[in-house]
DNA sequence: GTCTATATAGGGATAGAC
DNA sequence: GTCTATCCCTATATAGAC
């Protein structure tokens, strides 16, 4: 239903890229914030520089400029990690790697993960459905890591689904649940920021403590 | 604002509770189906069994309901916790036995996480303030442990803002990004309450191995 | 305390001009 | 493609009867 003609170039509003991208950009942002269902299609469009009726020229409603967005945020997420599990090293060194890049990509979209979270709450059908198609390779692709190295005697057999949820738990947590995580830092005094810089040489050392044989 | 007269003694709907109960109740229901945005008051007072103006009448408008909702789940969860950790046990005991608490509870409001996850992100600073409330005590207590265990030389000495958010995140997320967790075990086949039982036991281990120094 | 009926606002979506 | 103007619906919130 959505219509997207990008045929003429626009002429007016060239601050960057064409219009669609800057809907598209603008909903992120809100998104962000507001989540996908307190944003305003009003403050978008305020976002975006452009007339609320271009928001449904371009996306119909709502729900396609939810939809759109999320479909992005996914496809930005795995495909960088899809080439670091693809790479031919051993399994403590490909993990390190990832972890530093999840937390790299976190970092520079802290909000993020809350988003995701609220739109696999209320769209759990179409989440799974994106992680089929986007998250599937890299997610087998691990598996496939850690398997090899537990049959090769470097891990401690566990069950790899339990495994594969911990690590994703121990990056993406801190940032879902950032109000929690500045409770506990509100103690020590420390900058989030900060303690993300941390965490991210930390985590993998957990991890891989947790898993030798 | 809200005001809570429980003076005489209701006498229609008896069913459970008093009727600022039962719509607490209800609210709570419906909040962790649609979580706090998404829910209709329409809804909540269908599940309650009376009428929507009562809602108003008890809380005076869906803020005040949300707020309530969210203060009686935080009030439930952390005391349970404080039990554990105020008990004079070593701190592998302890660690068991506050994972195995915490899946029970979770088990049972398997949707808790969610809608306090976007409580969080709407308010922070309710969330914060209400954590400072209720959670100071047993996280104080939880370090407190922690930090005796490493300078008896029983555990590794690691940051401890990081592991009060690893235990959190690793007992936490797979109910709070339950749709994430399904799709790792669509791979396995396993049912989620199959993989809940099982992980509480492995994240105490998984803990405990992390942490031998 | 509990209901019915109603005021009111806010926002999503569309029609149509330019 | 982009804007203005408007329709319409939904949900919240209140007034007032019982």
């Amino acid at each position: 239903m959505p219509m997207r003609q990008k045929a003429g170039r626009a002429m007016a509003q060239e601050r960057d890229g064409d219009t669609e991208t800057r809907i598209l950009d603008a909903a992120h942002a809100v998104f962000m914030r507001k989540g996908a269902y307190g944003a305003r299609m009003q403050e978008i469009a305020d976002e975006a520089g452009v007339n609320r009726a271009l928001l449904h020229y371009y996306f119909h409603d709502r729900e396609g400029l939810a939809r759109a967005v999320f479909e992005r945020a996914m496809e930005e997420m795995f495909p960088a990690a899809m080439r670091v599990w693809a790479a031919d090293a051993p399994f403590e060194q490909n993990l390190r790697e990832a972890v530093r890049l999840a937390f790299d990509h976190l970092g520079a979209n802290p909000y993020l993960p809350g988003f995701l979270q609220t739109e696999m709450h209320v769209h759990p059908e179409r989440f799974r459905e994106m992680m089929a198609r986007v998250a599937d390779g890299p997610l087998a692709a691990i598996s496939a890591q850690i398997r090899a190295a537990i049959d090769a005697g470097h891990l401690r057999p566990v069950p790899l689904d339990q495994l594969l949820v911990s690590i994703h738990a121990l990056i993406v947590f801190p940032f879902s649940a950032r109000a929690f995580t500045e409770t506990v830092l509100a103690e020590s005094g420390r900058d989030f920021d900060d303690f993300i810089a941390e965490r991210k040489e930390t985590v993998a050392e957990f991890i891989l403590r947790a898993l030798r044989p």
